[in-house]
DNA sequence: GTTGCAACATACTCCGTAGTATGCGAATCC
DNA sequence: GGATTCGCATACTACGGAGTATGTTGCAAC
C-alpha cells in the first residue's frame, strides 16, 4: 500500500512548468513509445513488455510511473486530446463568420491529426472502446471523463456551425449534429489511413489540411 | 492433423445455395454473435468462451466451425465487406451522371452501415488493424485478402468519381483520392457513433443516410 | 559519509485464455 | 442394425502477460 504517488499526480497538472525536465522527460518517452505500440498493435493487443522493449527499458520503468495498462493508456489518449484541443480552441479563438471559423477549426484538427497521428490513432482507438463495460469503477471514471471531454470537442464544433447558421454564412436546412459528426468523421477517419510520406514538409501537409477541409464545407458538386 | 476441414471450406463457396440449411444457421449464429462481441469488446478484449456463452454454447462449438480466433474474426469482417460491396454495387449498376450515382452508392452506403451495425464495426476494426504485425502467414493472406477487397471498394467510388468529372457533374479540381477518402471515412465513422435508436423504422434510417450523404455531396455552405 | 529517496531492473506470482484431446448422443449411411 | 460421421460438450494443457515484491545504483541533502 505504499503511498508513492507521484503515479497520477503528474498527470493532472501536466503543465505546471518544466517540471524538473529530467522526469517530463522519461514520461513523455514512455507515452511516445506507448502511443505507437497502441496505434500498431490495439490496446490489447500491446503488452506492457512491448512498450518496455520499445523503450529499450524494462516493466519496472513503466509501472513506476503508471498504475495500470489502462491509466497509460488514458494518459496517452488524454495528450492527444489536449493537443486537438489546444489546436482547435486556438482555431476557434480568432473572428470571422462561421464559416470561415469552421474552416479554419477543421483545418486545425486535420493538420493536428497528421502531426501527431499515433497519439491521434490511440484517441479513436479510445473512443471506439467507449462502450468496454468491464472495467474497474476507477477507470470508468477516468473513461467517462475522457468522453466529457470528446463531447465538449464535438460541441466546440457545433456551436460555430449555429453561428455559422445565424450569420447566414452556412446554410439553415443541415442537421447540425449530423453534419458535424459526418465533417469530424472525414478527418478523424485520417487515423486510420493517414501515414506520413518520408520527406514530408509540414508545408504539404498543411495543403493536404486544406484540401480535404475545403471539400467538406463546400462539397464536391461541379 | 485430423483433416475435418469444413472448416474454411464453407466460407469460400458462402453462396452455394441453402449449403443444407441448418449447418449454415447455425454458422450464421455463430457469426451474429462474433460480430456484437468484437463490436463491443474488441478482438483482443473478446475471448471465445465469451461468443459462446453469448451463444449459450460452449468452446467446442465454435472451434468445430473455425480454425482460430483470428479465422472466426476474419470471417464476421468479410461478410459485412460482402454485404457493403453488394449494396453499393448494385447502387452503381444503374445509370446516370456520375454525381447521381456516388449520391446513390454513398446512400446505400450509410443505409448498410447502419443496418449492419455490428458488422460494419468489425469491418472498421479489421481495417485498423490492417498492420497488425504478427500473425501466421496464413491468417495475413486472409488479412491482404481482405485489404484488397477494400481497396476494390474504394476503387468503385474513385471510378464514379472521375466519371462525374468528366460528365461535368463534379468539380474538376478536387484532389479524387482525397476526396473520396473523406467521403468514406465520413460514412464509415458511423460505425463508432451510430447505435439505432428503438423503434427506428427503415425509413427513418434511408432519411438519415439521405441526409448524411447529401451534405457530402452539396457541402454545407450558405 | 551516511541516510534517504528517486529511478529504475530483476525475479517472481497468478490467472485468463487460446487451442486441443477426448467423450458422447443423435442422425445418417449402407 | 451396426458402423460411421456429425455436432457439439467436457476436461485438460500450456503460455503469455498483468501486476507485484524486492533488489540495486546513483544523486542529493545535511
Amino acid at each position: 500500500m505504499a503511498k508513492n504517488d507521484m503515479h497520477r499526480e503528474w498527470a493532472l497538472k501536466t503543465r505546471g512548468q518544466e517540471e524538473s525536465g529530467a522526469l517530463v522527460e522519461s514520461v513523455v518517452e514512455i507515452l511516445d513509445c506507448a502511443a505507437l505500440c497502441f496505434t500498431e498493435m490495439g490496446f490489447q493487443g500491446t503488452s506492457i513488455d512491448d512498450v518496455a522493449r520499445r523503450l529499450g527499458a524494462t516493466k519496472g520503468r513503466i509501472y513506476h510511473y503508471f498504475r495500470s495498462k489502462t491509466d497509460l493508456f488514458f494518459e496517452v489518449h488524454r495528450e492527444g486530446m489536449r493537443r486537438l484541443m489546444d489546436a482547435v480552441g486556438e482555431a476557434k479563438a480568432a473572428g470571422g463568420t462561421g464559416r470561415e471559423t469552421l474552416t479554419r477549426m477543421l483545418e486545425a484538427h486535420a493538420l493536428t491529426m497528421m502531426q501527431n497521428i499515433a497519439y491521434e490513432a490511440v484517441v479513436v482507438q479510445g473512443v471506439h472502446m467507449h462502450r468496454l463495460g468491464a472495467t474497474t469503477p476507477e477507470q470508468r471514471i477516468s473513461l467517462d471523463e475522457l468522453m466529457d471531454i470528446r463531447h465538449k470537442f464535438e460541441l466546440l464544433f457545433v456551436e460555430t456551425f449555429r453561428q455559422g447558421q445565424a450569420d447566414g454564412s452556412i446554410r439553415q436546412d443541415a442537421d447540425v449534429s449530423l453534419a458535424v459528426k459526418g465533417m469530424l468523421g472525414a478527418v478523424n477517419w485520417m487515423a486510420i489511413w493517414y501515414r506520413p510520406r518520408s520527406g514530408e514538409s509540414p508545408e504539404q501537409q498543411r495543403a493536404m489540411a486544406r484540401r480535404i477541409t475545403e471539400l467538406q464545407i463546400g462539397g464536391i458538386a461541379g
